[in-house]
DNA sequence: GTCTATATGGTGATAGAC
DNA sequence: GTCTATCACCATATAGAC
């Protein structure tokens, strides 16, 4: 791996732990290279957290698009709001953590709005109800947030599975 | 309003703008007081942090006695999570924001998980099903988060009342 | 109780050698 | 491209006058 992905998956990783975007300290020591190196790759503070969020987002559009063509977008949602077996959660602690360092309305804010619109309307191309892909959109992200503030562990499976048979009731009210 | 009260206050007000507590020179510049009266106050940055996080699980707590009383709990849960009007938001910022400065398992992150496992408790009360309270809890925390995060605008009142409608549906279907 | 002044540490950023 | 060395700045925390 080049250094500048081992840079960001150093600082997903720290992110994730902390909750917050960690110090270009903590990042470069994680990582195993000087700060000077990393500096090289992100110029400042702001070019590290934008190349975070935009590899995250890139990484869960894929798999929503790969989980919409299988008509199971709603259900890759909330299983992608929470961190899964040894795998690292994906992008969603990045709106949060970046909200603490950028003012809002900056590129990588857009970029997240656009990006969760496209995800909704995802959702609700599956289930064509408004209200109720927002409210399995809201799920998702109240999921992340619990995590990622250190409020609950990630959900089991079986805690999910019983989330999911709620909220994508089969057409005679049983889970699909 | 006492000297302590201002300086929580314009805590809150700030924690709420910026989705991180701000640094304490700007909490003792925005409640008008020095820096040396904050700190008599909250000798470490840590007791502000508490002391927000306190007040505010016990403004929340308060609510939410009160509408449980109604059977309005579920109701409430979800009104509470967003800004009202000119009303500064309440709690739900502070377990985010308070996960940046300390670590889980602390005083103040316990508090906040004893919190909203009563609160959870009462709406699944309410509704006499687990997944169904924990799906609305979770929607409540989605809608924090969004507004929070700066990824979305508190929703309107119209938005809110639709829902609440998928959520809460009377016996008949209906919205309640 | 409230304030001013100061100490100490960590942060993002820069310059320049290899 | 990667590193070492160093900078100025801002944060928390402290000491002590009023």
């Amino acid at each position: 791996m080049d250094r500048r992905s081992l840079i960001l998956d150093a600082a997903r990783r720290l992110t994730l732990e902390r909750g917050v975007v960690p110090s270009l300290n903590d990042v470069a020591a994680t990582a195993g290279v000087s700060k000077g190196g990393l500096v090289h790759h992100f110029p400042s503070r702001a070019a590290l957290v934008q190349g975070l969020a935009v590899a995250a987002l890139e990484e869960v559009d894929a798999a929503m698009v790969t989980a919409a063509a299988e008509g199971r977008a709603a259900e890759a949602w909330v299983r992608l709001s929470v961190p899964t077996g040894d795998d690292v959660p994906l992008f969603r602690a990045m709106a949060i953590a970046h909200r603490a360092v950028e003012a809002p309305g900056d590129d990588v804010a857009t970029a997240a709005q656009e990006a969760i619109a496209r995800w909704e309307g995802m959702i609700q191309h599956e289930t064509g109800d408004t209200v109720r892909a927002r409210v399995i959109r809201l799920v998702g992200d109240g999921l992340a947030a619990n995590v990622i503030a250190g409020i609950e562990p990630a959900p089991t499976a079986e805690h999910l599975d019983a989330l999911l048979a709620v909220l994508l009731p089969g057409p005679d009210g049983t889970p699909r």
